[in-house]
DNA sequence: TTATATACAAACAATTCTGTATGTAAATGA
DNA sequence: TCATTTACATACAGAATTGTTTGTATATAA
């Protein structure tokens, strides 16, 4: 079968990414090969070449599918207005983003690659340019919800909201990177709820 | 010239870890071909082969050559038993990692190759293990600081000082990562030293 | 129904990199 | 002083990878 239908070429289009995947998370993304990720999915190189014009594009698109609703995620869940409890749903929020990684093993693995499997030089700079923005994004989103909880008597006296956001934000980061290296789980993975919960807590008056 | 004095071949070997560490900032480890290396160090390939046996073994010794005394200085600065006031000795430990930082630019590069430009796959999974295995060390000790700093009535009531421990761990672990990443320095570099004294006043009673 | 575009496979050409082997002048040791 | 290492440079062989080109059967559109 040389032509297929645009359906099953999609599904091709698929394989490729999820086994693209595989092979950065076995191999890390230089030392991968397009031939490689070809195997990987029952192809051939043409195949791949096809789909995706070199392993950046395709390291891109892998990263996006991930990312992108990730990130609309976190947006809405931030966003709500509604909350009485600015405290309570900063935390509902970061356990939100462990459970995802819990959930989906495509995130799970796409992280790890991101954070211990790929090298921030050349075209790849501009994909840490893109998560630093994003970070900006939830740091500025944390720093209103301490505002709102100080402005409710939450917090401790005289705290900085936007220091606070920043000491959660630098946690959290530090919270997935290990979450991530500590494959085996045995010091983090199963501990991260009460983390989370201590970590506000500690601005609770 | 061909056969150097014991001295110079010394001031060779040097040469080449300082040019292997130069170009793994530049285009990423894997990305790093010895003949670049050796290029940068003014040499040809027989002289990095003769030093080295690979490029695996010359990312290790660059690395110890930074890490090792930067560990050993940690184990000195969290073990001094004299302090009063355990919680600003916490505060000291990590100004003084950050400004190891701000002090040596090799010390900067490693951590910026180790961080964002290095895939720990195959024989780096390795590496990863050490820098975990540190980590272990460093909360053992955090949390024993943070024992002291509740014997003597320092922190807020029923602090868990493992919890607490882990927590002072994951910030600073995260602060490192947005340092290194923070290459401008305009959102981590010039705001640590604030970030630092925030986090630990948190704890304070 | 037929022409054309599609979705690949297969072949090709060029480059790059690695490890090793060999050559060699000078340092070192006896 | 002379034999032997040493500290490299140079040359070689082979493997791996990349991007492109060509071939082709078949969807698809007209």
């Amino acid at each position: 079968m040389v032509r297929q239908t645009k359906e099953n070429a999609e599904l091709t289009r698929q394989r490729i990414i999820d086994a693209a995947r595989q092979v950065f998370l076995e191999r890390g993304v230089s030392r991968t090969s397009m031939e490689q990720i070809a195997t990987a999915a029952g192809v051939t190189r043409g195949a791949v070449y096809w789909h995706f014009s070199n392993k950046t594009e395709l390291f891109s698109v892998m990263r996006e599918q991930v990312f992108l609703p990730l990130i609309d995620r976190m947006d809405d869940n931030l966003q709500l207005e509604k909350n009485e409890d600015p405290l309570a749903h900063i935390e509902n929020f970061l356990n939100g983003t462990i459970q995802a990684l819990n959930e989906s093993s495509a995130t799970r693995e796409t992280y790890e690659i991101m954070m211990i499997k790929c090298e921030y030089v050349e075209e790849f700079s501009e994909v840490l340019r893109q998560i630093l923005n994003n970070c900006d994004g939830i740091i500025q989103k944390l720093e209103q919800l301490y505002q709102r909880a100080k402005n409710k008597g939450q917090l401790r006296a005289s705290k900085d909201p936007a220091q606070l956001a920043l000491d959660t934000h630098l946690f959290f980061s530090g919270l997935l990177h290990m979450w991530v290296k500590d494959i085996d789980g045995s010091h983090f993975r199963n501990r991260t709820h009460a983390l989370i919960a201590n970590h506000i807590d500690l601005r609770r008056k």
